[in-house]
RNA sequence: GGAGGGGUGGCAGAGCGGUUGAAUGCACUGGUCUUGAAAACCAGCAAGGGUUAAUAGCCCUUCGAGGGUUCGAAUCCCUCCUCCUCCGCCA
């Protein structure tokens, strides 16, 4: 959510930033808005005075015995102004929450114009694409020998599920805890826990809905009950585990990993990669999230890229990192860096991790607070979080970036541990 | 699934229709005292919104959430959420 204050001190700075991610805000209908807001409010109040000073007239009459008949007879009337006010003011109120809540965050000033995937900006590279001397193969053809049955999930499920056999199953599992014994021993966060279902308000709080609702899966235990979701990340549940709460200042910066299933239901991206892992309804991922000190998060969000950009490295595989242009950049985030895995089956770069600072919109939206000791005032704090990473996507890079000619995929020595000191796997 | 008891300020915890936005304690902030600290004492200490030059005053809202009764609700009624105890069931 945008900060309502400076919205009304300074909504045509706000709008020439949001116009970088493409976004027409209409500053004019906003003020009008809440010049309406103000007035009715004003009026609203003034009944609500009048009915308390009454209502308080009436009690101490009473206290001293005194007849109420007539104080009451003049009340009368108020009650049925006071709720006509209080209704246009709801109205009013709840058409401008609607604008906070649907607005997104604004960019941050050296986020590059742009309006798709095609105008993000490369900002560095690690390693060369991978170089065969046999023809590569991708990882669904390498994968059918190794375990790889999308075939079998689709009877279970539908379309863009996967069952993984064997060495493959287990290559994707030693993944995962390679990933999380990295961040929790190496970098210094915490690992949790968490629900994979999430409710309305958690959804709410970290930018999903309300406006992303078919992007998600919705459960329902009966007809008429509010939906619950499943998550479509980890940062859903880990972000809010703050929600509603004040943190101390001393407990900053708080760095969380978790391992959970991401769900999406993938509207609209009909035909898009639908071969193999790339795109799935569910999928592992290992997610950082921080929260800091705003005056932090610029720095933290440098560090958590390098967090999973470490992992990329440790695995040998060859990617690079990109800054996303505004028309690319999420509804939340005020700047993101997505680091790109080198993909030897489709000979391209493939998003492998998103990495972003929100600033204080997660923190507001959900009211998280930290107590800042300069003011000793509770104010929103920033949130960041990444991918470290996809583990689908990562389990996709290493079968093609480290395919030998037979088939067989070497396992990359940072992960040999995890396999039981494997180090091809073969068919 | 059944029975019962709770949700109040940063925390603990009173209040259970009427000058209560809320006693008291702890924590926190400032002051007195002290060489310094502690202790003691004094004072302050919720958030959001409106008005305003104002982080001054004044006003409004908020006691889990939403609805209702009333001139007036933290207090009464309804629905929901949530926590705890006991029984049943279960991994």
């Amino acid at each position: 959510m945008l900060d309502a204050k400076l919205l009304r001190q300074d909504p045509e700075s706000i709008a020439k930033r949001l116009a970088v991610k493409g976004v027409q805000f209409d500053v004019a209908a906003f003020l009008a808005l809440d010049e309406q807001r103000k007035a009715l409010t004003v009026d609203m109040q003034e009944l609500q005075n009048t009915r308390n000073v009454k209502s308080k007239g009436i009690g101490k009459a009473k206290a001293q015995g005194e007849d109420i008949a007539p104080l009451l007879a003049e009340v009368e009337s108020l009650k049925a102004q006071l709720a006509e006010a209080e209704a246009k003011q709801a109205a009013v109120q709840s058409q401008i929450d609607e604008i906070l809540m649907g607005t997104p965050n604004v960019p941050a000033d050296d986020v590059p114009a742009g309006n798709d995937e095609d105008d993000n900006v490369e900002v560095m590279k690690w390693g060369e694409p991978t170089a065969f001397d046999f023809e590569p193969k991708d990882h669904v053809d390498l994968g059918e020998q190794l375990g790889l049955d999308t075939e079998t999930a689709a009877n279970i499920a539908s379309a863009r599920f996967a069952v993984l056999k064997g060495g493959l199953a287990r290559l994707q599992r030693a993944l995962t805890q390679f990933m999380l014994d990295t961040h929790g021993a190496e970098h210094g966060y915490t690992e949790v826990y968490v629900p994979y279902i999430a409710n309305a308000d958690s959804l709410r709080g970290t930018g999903q809905l309300p406006k992303f609702e078919e992007d998600l899966f919705a459960i329902r235990r009966g007809e008429d009950e509010v939906p619950f979701y499943l998550i479509p990340t980890a940062e859903v549940p880990v972000t809010n585990m703050v929600r509603g709460k004040i943190v101390e200042d001393k407990e900053l910066p708080v760095k969380m990993v978790a391992h959970t299933p991401c769900f999406r239901s993938e509207a609209g991206s009909y035909g898009r990669d639908t071969r193999g892992l790339i795109r799935q309804h569910q999928f592992e991922k290992v997610e950082l999230v921080q929260l800091v000190r705003p005056q932090d998060s610029w720095a933290a969000l440098e560090e958590l890229t390098g967090h999973a950009e470490a992992v990329l490295q440790k695995l040998e595989l060859p990617y690079r990192k990109v800054i996303l242009c505004g028309g690319d950049l999420g509804f939340s985030a005020a700047k993101t860096y997505d680091l790109e895995v080198w993909l030897p089956g489709q000979q391209a770069y493939r998003e492998i991790s998103s990495c972003s600072n929100f600033e204080s919109f997660q923190a507001r939206r959900m009211q998280a607070r930290w107590r800042n000791p300069e003011t000793n005032k509770p104010e929103p704090p920033h949130t960041l979080n990444g991918s470290g990473l996809a583990v689908g996507r990562t389990l996709v890079a290493v079968l093609e970036n480290h395919q030998q000619a037979d088939g067989s995929v070497v396992i990359p020595e940072a992960l040999r541990p995890y396999m039981g000191g494997l180090e091809v796997l073969a068919p």
